[in-house]
RNA sequence: GGGCGGGUGGUGGAAUUGGUAGACACGCUAGCCUUAGGAGCUAGUGCCGCAAGGCGUGAGGGUUCGAGUCCCUCCUCGCCCACCA
């Protein structure tokens, strides 16, 4: 019979399909939650890189469930966002129309592979039924003050027509639409995320996660520990407050620089400045993001007329204004010390400004020297060391009431609002006289309304709905409106994982236990680009939780792993303008899902990108094929000859999978096939052992060939093989002789023969003895069951 | 400029963590079988060489009986962040 992978899997994906064969209940103690980054329904469908990440965990809850384990694997969609609003603008198609077809198709597409779901957890941010408890947990954190709303400078996306978080803003466009991104002063909504910024740096330590993800956060999240040092202004009453990581070199300030777009310029510009000054802050309010860090070589700057005071020397300095500093980060002010640091170094060599050393380096060193040395010229720290300077500024600076330590944080808080449609409605009622009002818990989901155009105009497409502000006040009862800005998707998916522990439960955040019974996540996989962002604002939800008493962990993803990047077949990143997409579905109706899994797992570590070849999978196609050929060769007896590679294949096969190493996992299972293949009959329980290994990595197959030996029930329900430690060594094995450390010869030995008798054995070697002849030896390296060394000269 | 990760056959990648480099697979070559569809089987396949042998993990040094693996110096590629005071 050949093996038809098409009615196979046709086959058992029905019977999963009636067993609801990865549903799992919530009793037990043996509970692992595996979880993969759920997907945005993209009308492209599933794409390889899905069926790589989702593979990976399927293959070990599989196997986790065979060893006993009750795993929550479960799957749902990220439904909200911004494809399918912008195509309901071009064709006028609703988003939720859209969006539930997308879903079914990635439905049908994710059961084509064979992935073990528990698909009775199935869930979409965009139904009310989840959107209730996005708007649910907004109202938590407002009543809790880590929601409020303020008017600050705010990322404007000019193709999108919205605001944006700082984390969706990258090189000055939009992360998403690739369009120009502008400052407006607008007031919006925000999670206070920098009230967890200590925490969330300090969490990551306690998790298992690439490093190069925490290194992103770290960065994200931006310590510095520094100090503020406030500055008189000459001849003024009011002072400029600066921050600065070196204190220590307060002495060598030569000069001051304001953001341009700080307050005091305005008020401390010289007349004769002013014109000048108000060009400049001109110019550097049309210049996007983007220019901004493009024209970084050149800086620019402009002198206000002002003068401050150093405070520790009394030296009068000039206060610029230059758009080197920014506005949003410290005090939006600087005290410029050009010896020891390179951009003031840099600014002061181009105009002119003196500059003076105050720290001595350990050595000579050229151009400006911005390490840590010995302090001089610094009146009370002559002779000490940078740390110690930094430690006595700081007591001089609180002593005197003159500024003191101070730590700041990059990370800017969250903001959650979006002028958009297809999004959770934000539960706030605009009251005349109330301002805004919690929105009643009754009310809950606010629903998104029908009655609206979807043409972007600058405000919420809620603002025009007839329906949608029939509301009155919940204070007053007089009329009030709706807010109409909706949240941010990526509150959405803050949370989601939470919500798969108790998907029916309407009184989801009543009880903890069941979210405490799952959570945290065991093991967490998905793509790298989510690192400063899902990443960050879910750990910072799981916080929040934790402190308000939701949940009884903090960190919520203990172990995370990024799958690579699966490039097309030229090594290029896969896209659509490329022509280079490769469609799983082609693969799977040609070659199957098993094939495909195989495939992509056999490719290389999960972690490295890999470009895709067809030409492979036919590889993986063939060896499932010499799988399926061994059923026609059992016999009963287990063929002495494969014992301790078989158990050597359980072993490896076994923490390979613990460590999500497929591709050597794999290459063992390869060999063991081709030495069944090889032999003359293959013993019925060896080959049962070899379907169990291969179950989680090819299910359909595994299936059936557990049928086929004649069980009844699931592969899946059997017990993960074990193997005898001491059946996995070898009785003998090929020792290398080395003389002078070169291969001359090759003994058979026991692993744990004796020096001598190898010795003995190696001499008697022709080619080994060719190589000692007339020689004297001088050392023998002998490492047993390793390498036989002699050393001669 | 900073951070992280790499550089091994024609290709994707292995290597018991200091012990026979190239497992497994693709591709390729020859033959067989069928007879042309990217099917199957057997053998071969790191490089140079008829061979003996030599050379080989980005380059160069070092430690060691022994280095892809450890230590210096350098080259190079990828990703992320970046005027962050």
């Amino acid at each position: 019979m050949p093996y038809d992978h098409q009615s196979i899997e046709k086959k058992w994906q029905e019977v999963w399909e009636k067993s609801q064969e990865g549903r799992v209940d919530d009793s037990g103690t043996d509970a692992l939650y595996y979880l993969i980054m759920f997907p945005y329904p993209s009308g492209a469908g599933l794409h390889v890189g899905h069926v790589e990440s989702y593979s990976a965990v399927d293959i070990v809850s599989r196997m986790e469930r065979m060893r006993g384990k009750k795993v929550l694997f479960p799957i749902g969609y990220d439904a909200f966002g911004l494809p399918a609003e912008n195509y309901a603008i071009k064709t006028g198609v609703h988003p939720a129309q859209t969006t539930q077809t997308a879903i079914n198709t990635f439905r049908k597409q994710l059961k084509s592979i064979g992935l073990s779901f528990d698909w009775d957890r199935e869930i979409s941010t965009a139904d009310p039924s989840y959107y209730k408890w996005t708007q649910w947990l907004f109202l938590l954190f407002y009543k809790n003050g880590l929601a409020y709303r303020a008017k600050s400078p705010v990322n404007w996306c000019t193709g999108c027509n919205t605001v944006l978080a700082n984390e969706q803003v990258v090189d000055g466009v939009c992360e998403r639409c690739k369009n120009e991104v502008i400052q407006k002063e607008l007031e919006q909504w925000f999670f206070k995320i920098t009230d967890y910024a200590e925490r969330l740096l300090a969490g990551l330590d306690t998790v298992d996660w690439p490093e190069k993800i925490k290194a992103m956060q770290r960065n994200w999240i931006g310590k510095s520990v520094g100090a503020t040092v406030d500055f008189q202004l000459d001849g003024r009453d009011d002072k400029v407050t600066v921050f600065t990581t070196r204190p220590d070199t307060l002495y060598g300030a030569t000069y001051m620089v304001l953001a341009p777009e700080h307050a005091l310029v305005e008020q401390i510009v010289t007349d004769d400045q002013r014109a000048e000054v108000e060009a400049y802050r001109v110019a550097a309010g049309k210049k996007s993001a983007l220019e901004r860090t493009e024209l970084q070589k050149e800086k620019s700057g402009v002198f206000t007329g002002a003068y401050a005071i150093n405070p520790v020397n009394d030296e009068k300095i000039p206060v610029w204004v230059a758009d080197y500093v920014m506005v949003t980060y410290g005090t939006g002010a600087i005290m410029a010390v050009p010896a020891h640091d390179e951009r003031d170094h840099e600014f002061a060599v181009k105009y002119d400004i003196s500059i003076k050393e105050v720290v001595q380096a350990p050595e000579e060193v050229e151009g400006c020297f911005t390490g840590e040395g010995v302090a001089i010229n610094s009146g009370i720290l002559d002779g000490l060391s940078t740390v110690d300077a930094k430690a006595k500024m700081i007591e001089h600076l609180e002593q005197n009431g003159i500024g003191g330590a101070k730590t700041t944080y990059r990370i800017r808080d969250w903001l959650v609002s979006r002028q958009r449609y297809w999004g959770a409605p934000i539960p706030i009622i605009w009251c005349e006289s109330c301002g805004p009002q919690a929105a009643p818990e009754e009310q809950l989901p606010v629903q998104l309304p029908d009655d609206v155009d979807f043409k972007p105009t600058g405000e919420s497409p809620l603002v025009g709905s007839k329906t949608f502000h029939e509301v009155t006040c919940p204070a007053c009862s007089a009329p009030a409106r709706r807010e109409s800005d909706t949240m941010d998707t990526f509150v959405d998916s803050s949370w989601y994982y939470l919500r798969y522990c108790d998907p029916h439960n309407d009184e989801a955040f009543a009880a903890r236990e069941k979210l405490d019974h799952w959570c945290p996540v065991d093991l967490y996989v998905g793509g790298a680009e989510h690192a400063v962002m899902h990443l960050l604002y879910a750990r910072f939800f799981s916080y929040a939780l934790h402190d308000l008493g939701y949940v009884g962990y903090e960190e919520p993803f203990m172990k995370l792993r990024n799958q690579g990047l699966i490039l097309g077949p030229d090594g290029d990143k896969m896209s659509k303008s490329k022509g280079n997409v490769v469609n799983p579905d082609e693969v799977v109706s040609q070659y199957g899902a098993d094939a495909i899994r195989l495939y992509e797992m056999f490719l290389g570590p999960l972690e490295d990108a890999k470009p895709w070849d067809t030409k492979g999978v036919v590889g993986v196609r063939r060896f499932l094929e010499k799988v399926w050929k061994l059923q026609n060769k059992l016999g009963e007896a287990p063929v002495e000859g494969l014992e301790t590679q078989l158990h050597k294949t359980i072993k490896k096969v076994t923490s390979d999978f613990e460590e999500l190493r497929f591709n050597t996992a794999i290459a063992k299972l390869m060999e063991l096939t081709n030495a069944m293949t090889a032999t003359e009959s293959v013993g019925r329980d060896q080959y049962k052992i070899l379907v169990q290994l291969l179950a989680p990595l090819a299910p359909h197959l595994g299936e059936e060939l557990w049928q086929v030996l004649g069980h009844e029930g699931s592969v899946f329900a059997s017990t993960w093989p074990t193997y005898d430690e001491s059946k996995t060594v070898d009785d003998v094995i090929r020792m290398a002789v080395q003389v002078n450390g070169k291969v001359r010869g090759s003994l058979m030995v026991a692993p744990d023969a004796a020096e001598d008798a190898v010795l003995t054995a190696a001499r008697a070697d022709e080619n080994v003895a060719k190589h000692l002849e007339g020689k004297e030896t001088v050392k023998v390296i002998y490492v047993a069951g390793r390498i036989l060394n002699i050393v001669v000269k």
